[in-house]
DNA sequence: TATCGTCATTGATACAGATCAAACGCGCGA
DNA sequence: TCGCGCGTTTGATCTGTATCAATGACGATA
């Protein structure tokens, strides 16, 4: 299987952006059989997509907006434990059941696939299943950063990297390079950002809002974030020197 | 792929244990030729197997013993992002260096393959790839599952997690099963539980004694736990009911 | 324009868990 | 036998974040 550029994603078929699911097919020739079980979905902002034990009968992948993966305690403690963010894959090909709350943050459009089908047809074709595989390794990755977050960091510390997340995805996403500011809206709301930091939503405004007094980030309005000095961000998270900011 | 059961687990090989990186190939014929770079890896409690970001030529899975992937942040504050347990595996293929460092917490016995060889086995063999798929969603869940208890947890309920997660690891293990009491050693020192459960050592001690006091398990030395009621230890962790002890 | 609902901010206070400090128990080598 | 080191326990105090309670800001709806 060919290296996997940018550019090779944007060409991918219909998909509006650069979409992994997808275009890691797109130099072979399943690409149509799976086109003919690919589909399109959108919610709104605040609609549920799957409730954690319903069956789900689709993966697929988020193309534009936002989403979470919430896990509920009884008493209704609740710990976001994933941001899905547009190239970012849903659903586990070999079980039935969502194990999650999938729930829209923003307006959402996910590309989908049945699931039967291409569950057949990962089988048929092995670098499908090895793409899968790369993706699921970074989600890993990912997951286990976010337990260092939740596990050591200080209020402060878990917000600058929330943030800096984020920034860096939204950079990356919209191919903004370079070390000038960067901005970005806030795709969550302060007690979304507290359920995926483990706090509370009181202790988010507050820390926010300390960010700002002490110029690490600008605000024009409640949600729009301006990040003047990336590097200063990622010191504030409490990240090794060089956030992994794409250069 | 034939369904895996427990019964194929332990003819295969000679695994000297039930070996899911290994035995998800024995039914079919490339297990043998896997088997020229397959060998054996022995380490102390408290050896380092390796730093991250140091380079790793092998993968392989846990035999004996236990060991853990910690992350460390410059000041030291450590998180540890997975417990590795007999039949789990080590090691992302395609990838050259190690993202945690991965320490012996116990004596321990891995069973290791040359990673170049396993990953061209993985690139002929298709099963392999969705073997270690399936692997890596299982280890994606349980991440998920520790990030609910890293962020929203109390103390007594992580302690109650983690014990939780041992008794039921080692019962399933040791083929121990039914309502009967479980006994096991803790393979953690009080400092390694805390960096799991993003506690002090100091807290992760009183909650410990705490509940000893509660009945909710009994201790004899330091490290030898019982668990009279596993149903109760559930609730404690705040587990939704029925913990999956498999029955 | 008035009213409502949602999201966000701000303040006062409480408390779980961290921190600092001391002492215990036990295996081990001299 | 003694002392030493390591893991553990226990106590006193401190502090970061939760909790409880108002208030503010803004958009939508009538």
């Amino acid at each position: 299987m060919k290296n996997f550029t940018t550019d090779m994603m944007r060409e991918c078929g219909d998909c509006p952006i650069r979409h992994r699911a997808v275009c890691a097919r797109c130099e072979s020739d399943e690409l149509e059989r799976l086109e003919e079980v690919k589909y399109y979905r959108t919610y709104e902002a605040g609609q549920t997509v799957v409730w954690s034990g319903d069956r789900m009968e689709f993966v697929g992948s988020v193309v534009k907006g936002v989403a979470s993966l919430t896990q509920t305690m009884e008493d209704g403690r609740t710990q976001m434990v994933g941001l899905l963010l547009p190239s970012d894959f849903v659903g586990r090909p070999g079980r039935d059941a969502a194990a999650y709350d999938v729930v829209a943050t923003t307006d959402l459009v996910m590309c989908c696939f049945r699931k039967k089908p291409f569950e057949n047809l990962m089988l048929q074709t092995p670098h499908i299943a090895q793409r899968l595989l790369e993706m699921t390794l970074d989600e890993l990755d990912a997951a286990r950063e976010w337990m260092l977050v939740l596990g050591r960091k200080t209020a402060r510390e878990k917000i600058a990297s929330l943030l800096s997340i984020i920034a860096r995805r939204d950079a990356t996403l919209n191919l903004r390079t370079g070390g000038g500011p960067l901005e970005f809206d806030l795709p969550l709301t302060r007690e979304a950002m507290a359920d995926y930091l483990g706090l509370t939503l009181e202790t988010v405004s507050r820390q926010i809002n300390a960010l700002k007094r002490d110029g690490v980030i600008d605000l024009t309005g409640k949600r729009h974030v301006i990040v003047p000095d990336f590097d200063r961000l990622a010191e504030e998270a409490g990240d090794d020197s060089d956030g992994g900011m794409p250069s």
